[in-house]
DNA sequence: CTGTTAGCGCGTTCAA
DNA sequence: TTGAACGCGCTAACAG
């Protein structure tokens, strides 16, 4: 292993010299410069990261927070894009990035997890998939031991961000777009009039906003729109769809799994009404015919969380961040076979 | 941030002995035991792991090294069934785990890979998806620089395991059963006759395995296979069904992603046969009727996977693992809607 | 059985 | 503009 001080023999300089010109400090002049710079490159240097978090006490050192078993099945894909898109990120802004599940740490109290999270050097949290349930982890973050990006969580301080979509826009975006499309498809005089929308959990952030979304839309077509809860579920939604799907033009669900719960229940009584998700997970690509993917959007969304984690743990102060969504979220049609 | 020195302090002890007792150590009278111990306990102790590592040149750090970007899409599930696995059983054998995506290091050569993960402090690897072409990589683990665990790779030496299922036996079950279960619902005479097996990348070590089973499957149950290359392509898996697919009773394919191609041409081609594909990911739920599903295997085989690396940093010496497939991996019928 | 001591590799004063 | 020296929190000989 090549330390600094290898570096600072062969470029005849002191160590500390060699640390200053790694990190840019300004009173080095050009020529020991070039020497240590030549050095590096010729011994292959890398700066040992354990050393230097130590020393500095500032690691650059991030978790990954998130939850993958608690949604149901099949939204592997959103957590995988997340985690592209974050640890993609954290490489560009040299962090070194953990993946921590809620299971690992949902038996700890917020001082262990303080404690926990510091013990290992971390700096820094991302949070995906958080809901209002977790006092925890809300605690964790207004204590301010942390820099924080909250996804999805409309919370921000003096070190902690938010990043999320513009839901309620998205909802309305992608529940006009499926009611507009269908128009002259559906077998109703004047456009669809009645929707069923089947929303989230309400301990869901997002839930709300997307609801909001489908109101506007509502008010804005005249529709008359049946709202029901689906908790996410797939199983909810079917349920839910059997009893209340009949009477509808078109089927807006909160999610893409509760989207394949309303189909297969419409195609379980034999009636075929487009049906919108939320999401846009392949899955659906091998069902609906027409549809766009989301898939882009969660990675970008991660990459952007990253970047303002580096941010604030660089000294910014926290802000509430939306993103433009860049496709119009899962949407598809024709879901006859 | 409360240190060794602070529990030393207020167990009355000297910070080796603090040390000590928290690893282990025998010479130790019971008496200081308690007293450190409780002194950790009131002050809620947890050792700071980077001054550790950096201390004992031993940390218990290992990355976590796969390529979810190279498989075709959808995969994801498996990829997060792998990180779940071997992130729980990183937690249990208090390891430090770090995800690499190949897309970090691809540009490498085997010495910066090396220094880079050094730098790290990365002493254990764990390696999903790699194939044949992957030299860089399979030079690393040939260094010996690292303790290496190798999914569905079979090569070992001293300080590098392999951990896979029997790819053989994997595909002769599930084959076998797919086409037992068909028998009398299939319109021939006397069961299955014509196979068309599509087999995936030659690159990747898991193919030839699999092709070995549907052999052995052949010759027991004198079939008529035919045998195509598919490049784990979903495309590529419906061309040739739509080249082949006609004389086939039964189609078998080496992944579920070439599973979706070939019933997707099937259907297109409005001829009804059963498929199989093989490893089971929950999209196939929604189109088939009938399967298994083999998530737990990659969780376990994950999980296995950083239990044997474990074993090796502290000394074991590599070995080739065959885990049974604890489910017969995906499998369905009835494709028709 | 316990304490003293010397580093691990690096960042950061403070003198020079 | 540079370098010597100290310390981050901990482990591992070596004494005692």
């Amino acid at each position: 292993m090549i330390s600094i001080r290898d570096v600072a023999r062969k470029a005849g300089v002191s160590i500390s010299t060699v640390s200053k010109v790694l990190h840019g400090y300004s009173n080095i002049s050009e020529e020991t410069k070039e020497k240590v710079n030549n050095a590096v490159r010729e011994l292959n240097y890398i700066p040992n990261s354990i050393a230097s978090a130590l020393s500095s006490k500032n690691s650059g050192r991030i978790a990954l927070i998130m939850e993958p078993k608690r949604q149901t099945q099949a939204i592997d894909q959103i957590f995988m894009q997340y985690l592209l898109g974050a640890i993609d990120c954290a490489k560009e802004q040299n962090l070194d990035a953990v993946t921590l599940f809620f299971s690992m740490i949902e038996d700890m109290d917020v001082d262990q997890l303080t404690r926990y999270l510091l013990a290992q050097n971390v700096t820094g949290l991302v949070i995906f998939g958080m809901s209002k349930d977790d006092n925890v982890l809300m605690q964790l973050v207004e204590t301010g031991s942390f820099s924080c990006v909250l996804i999805d969580v409309p919370y921000a301080n003096e070190k902690t961000s938010s990043v999320s979509i513009d839901h309620e826009l998205a909802q309305y975006d992608v529940a006009k777009k499926t009611i507009v499309d269908n128009y002259e498809w559906l077998e109703v005089d004047h456009g669809p009039q009645s929707v069923l929308y089947i929303s989230g959990k309400e301990s869901s952030y997002v839930s709300q906003y997307r609801i909001n979304g489908m109101k506007r839309l509502t008010d804005e077509l005249s529709l008359k729109t049946t709202f029901k809860c689906g908790n996410f579920s797939e199983k909810e939604a079917r349920a839910i769809t059997f009893k209340y799907g009949k009477d509808a033009d078109v089927v807006v669900c909160g999610s893409d799994l509760m989207a394949i719960g309303a189909m297969n229940a419409l195609i379980d009584m034999d009636i075929f009404h487009p049906v919108c998700g939320f999401d846009g997970i392949t899955l659906m690509g091998y069902v609906g015919k027409q549809m766009n993917t989301a898939k882009q959007d969660f990675y970008q969304i991660a990459h952007t969380a990253v970047e303002e984690l580096s941010n604030i743990m660089k000294g910014a102060k926290g802000r509430k961040i939306t993103m433009p969504h860049l496709l119009v979220r899962m949407y598809y049609k024709d879901i006859i076979c």
